[in-house]
RNA sequence: GGGGCCGUGGGGUAGCUUGGUAUCCUACGGGCUUUGGGAGCCUGAGACUCCGGUUCAAAUCCGGACGGCCCCA
């Protein structure tokens, strides 16, 4: 298998096909077929962002993905962000269609005009529905498994508020939510803010969730978008408030998409292959049994004794390898926790445990299990997240100077905020400004013009 | 838009300079023996991107098309 830390490009392209996680063959530019395993991953992470949703009362919904052209071509900035990569269906059958139709890149100009039928009076606010859903988008860049596709496996909710006010308190509660789904990802970000010029087409502003991989390049993995009235004018979305007058809406969106498993691949991996968060591993525990009397019995009480508890587990049975070949094969996979079973473990009473990513075996009681599995896929958990924030920090560095900026990574620095001083860094140090970061309050000298700036992230960014 | 590199079984490759039976690894089917860290032996099936040219003969040389990758704008 490659190496991670200095080929990270192709041990990333090796490990999804190792792992089984999506098949690039499929004949059409851009657009990869997902195979089980992977899929399976995905499903559960979509999950987690369903659960964290779905407790804060967003309603799940699904729009059709052809949306009319002159829906879309609503007169304002929104359209031209996106007319570049947009797949357009102009046939039905051998017939020229009246008006052509778009592929979604994304669904604001779809769900829009509905937004504006549904919306009549301060008692249907807030709105917050989202999906998950395929948008299009026609990259011309270079295609790249799971983070620069043709098709994406995509995440969109979409509110509508009374005031600008309950819009940013939504602003707020992304976070929050992103915060509890970060940590069962195991992932470490920045928040930050993209410049004007980098924000969502239409939106005020956007503030996006970075982190950086293994190559030192940066990945956004998470999006959201205050969009003020911008839209609502555009789409025509108002509501008559108490006092009998009419107001706008004020709506915001919040974006994730399939790049968040391409980071949990990213940052988790090691060279033996995936390391997978117990909370979206599709096998949580495999169970090796090494043949001997009485092994296969006493490993599918246990299967069934964890899967009383909600553990996701599983029996190897294949006959046809030897164990040796399924601790590796399993490891290469990403499952957490591997329980080893021979006829030592059936005569003692015990099960033998073994972390995917901590070194060495432990041997406990088997009626100790329902109590130890579901602790060290915690520990598991947190080891992970541990791991991933040190790596994360090896990745970030403090800038005075342009000089400094020539270090694989996302790179922190007082930045003027002007496009011509971002331009000048690109220009030097092939990093470009990523935005400002949110939560830094220091300000200081901008490292390029000496203007009074504030502190901004800067990367080479996938 | 400009330039460069490359197309060989499912995956990864050798062969190409100097034309002649296409190599190895892996994965796959069958069989026997194995199984506490990637087992062994036997056996089977499977490929030169396409079109044209040169030649007795083309994976190899020439031209074109298509596809992939990289760099620059």
């Amino acid at each position: 298998m490659e190496n991670k830390k200095d080929n990270f490009s192709e041990w990333y392209n090796e490990i999804i096909t190792l792992a089984g996680l999506s098949d690039k063959r499929y004949p059409v530019k851009g657009m990869n077929v997902w195979l089980p395993y992977g899929w399976k991953i995905m499903s559960l992470i979509d999950s987690i962002v369903r659960k964290a949703v779905d407790k804060r009362n967003f309603q799940e919904v699904n729009f059709p993905v052809l949306i009319g052209r002159s829906m879309l071509e609503v007169e304002f900035e929104h359209i031209r962000g996106f007319e570049n990569e947009i797949y357009w269906v102009t046939k039905g059958g051998k017939e020229n269609l009246e008006e052509e139709l778009a592929l979604r890149p994304t669904s604001e100009s779809a769900m829009y005009p509905m937004f504006s039928l549904w919306v009549r009076s301060h008692a249907d606010l807030p709105l917050k529905i989202y999906q998950i859903v395929s948008v299009y988008r026609y990259e011309t860049k270079h295609t790249r498994s799971f983070i620069r596709i043709r098709e994406i496996h995509f995440f969109e909710a979409h509110t509508a508020h009374a005031t600008y006010e309950d819009a940013e308190a939504q602003m707020d509660q992304y976070k929050e939510i992103w915060r509890e789904i970060s940590a069962q990802l195991c992932l470490p970000y920045f928040y930050d803010q993209r410049p004007d010029w980098d924000k969502f087409p239409g939106a005020m502003y956007t503030i996006a969730f970075d982190t950086v991989l293994p190559s030192g390049r940066s990945l956004q993995i998470g999006t959201i978008h205050q969009y003020g009235t911008n839209f609502s004018k555009n789409y025509d979305i108002k509501y008559l408030k108490e006092d009998g007058t009419f107001d706008y809406a004020h709506q915001t969106t919040y974006g994730m998409s399939e790049r968040l498993l391409a980071a949990i691949i990213g940052i988790h991996g090691d060279d033996k292959g995936l390391i997978l968060p117990p909370d979206v591993a599709p096998i949580q525990v495999i169970i090796v049994p090494i043949p001997g009397d009485g092994v296969m019995e006493y490993a599918r009480d246990i299967e069934n004794t964890l899967n009383s508890i909600n553990v996701r587990v599983k029996v190897d049975d294949r006959e046809n390898f030897t164990p040796g070949y399924k601790f590796n094969d399993w490891e290469m996979r990403g499952v957490p926790l591997r329980i080893e079973i021979g006829e030592r473990e059936v005569k003692n009473k015990t099960v033998t445990l073994s972390m995917r990513n901590i070194p060495g075996k432990i041997t406990i009681d088997r009626s100790k299990l329902i109590y130890e599995i579901p602790d060290t896929l915690i520990r598991i958990r947190e080891k992970m997240m541990d791991d991933a924030k040190r790596q994360f920090n090896e990745h970030v560095f403090k800038a005075s100077s342009i000089e400094e900026f020539n270090r694989d990574g996302l790179i922190t620095a007082f930045w003027c905020g002007s496009k011509e001083c971002s331009d000048s860094i690109e220009a030097k140090t092939e990093k470009s400004a990523l935005g400002f970061m949110v939560d830094a309050k220091e300000t200081g000298k901008c490292v390029v013009c000496g203007k009074e700036g504030k502190l901004a992230v800067f990367s080479r960014s996938y």
